[in-house]
DNA sequence: TGCAATTCAAATGCCAGACATTTAGATTTC
DNA sequence: GAAATCTAAATGTCTGGCATTTGAATTGCA
């Protein structure tokens, strides 16, 4: 683990990158103890305030946790899902607001990844996950319900449907996509008549997916995706 | 723009969180020039190491862009498609191996979120992107290839199916999901007639690219998938 | 006047040393 | 033997300072 001192780049990116290097390689395992500060310190030949920003990069992505007191010191973080959730979602948001991208480009993305989930959430879905879609849609008749919160309610629906697929990698990957969409989404306003035409689809989805219908799930998403873009224009 | 210092967590943790959430609510708007560090640090009251702290915290997540000499300081960020990507692969990559994600698992997340693509890619794609994709093909065909570059050269196929799709939203998201399937793809031995089968597969899918013909992209996935799996095993 | 060289000031990058706080384990006391 | 105390190690934070970079203002000269 070794970094040059003749880098145009800060010493404390390159320590970041040395040793995200090392965890990302194995070098360092889960759980393991980094070297103190002060010791880091010594080997990178660097003060110790350089080397905690180093470890609060690493911090930042979640890649170590810090732990004060005598049996103190850096750990490496066993990376969650859950952990790893907020900061995709983040990302997400940002890249939509920042690049301009369109409602129908994030829309197309969103339901065509929503798909792909589909068939899957109809194979495995659990009765807890219809649970949560059948009570999203009450709470999406509710007559005073302001617009963010359907759309609250329509990202809550719509990611029970992923996890229904019971695969961890598509829910990650989901929820950006799903989550990253509800700025855009609250922009829209939806008529009563709007949300009628929403719910009776959501309706027809959870039906699909109660009858393990792969298909029928696919089309009314299809239809959806057709009726949403529509709403937007 | 406020902090709480009574609050349990690291002063500079909460300081990013401030700036953070300014920064997604709008409020500081990209190329925005923040307050110097001096300024930062009279802001919240503490020292200026603290608000360093915070400011690299940010920069490691490419929020904040930081330029020294005199009209220097720290500036939001645009988030680009581009500087996504290193980050979304390598938390990927960081979750399927401290995650025991199973081979079967994670390659059905690749293939739900690729066949997700295909229809898209199969309308749009370029001709850059089905040279790209023949070009891998021919080079999976040479003979002295180690299993790890015919892996390298798999993905870069896969990449270029998926950037047919010119959605790069869903480019970003599928990043992730191929590339950090690479660690484990790296595992399996592919003899002579296995690397046969699946550039056999690949030219088929490119085939199928070319005519504009999705349900045929759509098979030939599925058959890939299918033998991928079995080959795991 | 116009242009080049110089100076200046503001900002980040980095360092040394110190003190505060937390925490687990060792030690002491009853 | 159990509770209380002490201790040491580690992170968290602060003060103050110097080094370096860099754009802009100033100056000097033709």
């Amino acid at each position: 683990m070794k970094i040059d001192p003749s880098s145009s780049a800060d010493l404390s990116a390159q320590i970041a990158k040395a040793i995200r290097d090392s965890i990302i390689s194995g070098a360092l395992i889960v759980d393991q103890r980094l070297p103190s500060e002060a010791e880091l310190a010594d080997q990178f030949e660097v003060s110790r305030p350089t080397v905690r920003e180093a470890l609060k990069r690493l911090a930042a992505q979640s890649l170590i946790r810090t732990q004060r007191g005598a049996t103190g010191g850096a750990f490496v973080n066993k990376l969650s899902f859950e952990e790893a959730y907020p900061q995709q979602i983040t990302t997400s948001t940002l890249l939509l607001s920042m690049n301009a991208v369109s409602f129908e480009t994030a829309c197309e993305a969103r339901y065509a990844l929503e798909r792909s989930c589909a068939p899957l959430s109809a194979q495995r879905r659990s009765a807890d996950h219809l649970a949560t879609m059948r009570a999203e849609i009450h709470r999406q008749g509710q007559p005073g319900l302001t617009d963010e919160a359907f759309c609250a309610s329509d990202v809550a629906f719509h990611r029970a449907l992923v996890d229904g697929a019971g695969n961890p990698v598509l829910s990650y990957q989901l929820a950006g996509a799903v989550e990253a969409m509800q700025p855009l989404m609250n922009m829209i306003t939806f008529s009563a008549r709007d949300r009628a035409r929403i719910i009776e689809l959501h309706t027809q989805l959870a039906d699909a997916l109660e009858a393990h219908d792969a298909s029928g799930a696919d089309t009314t998403l299809a239809e959806l995706e057709h009726y949403t873009t529509n709403l937007a224009r």
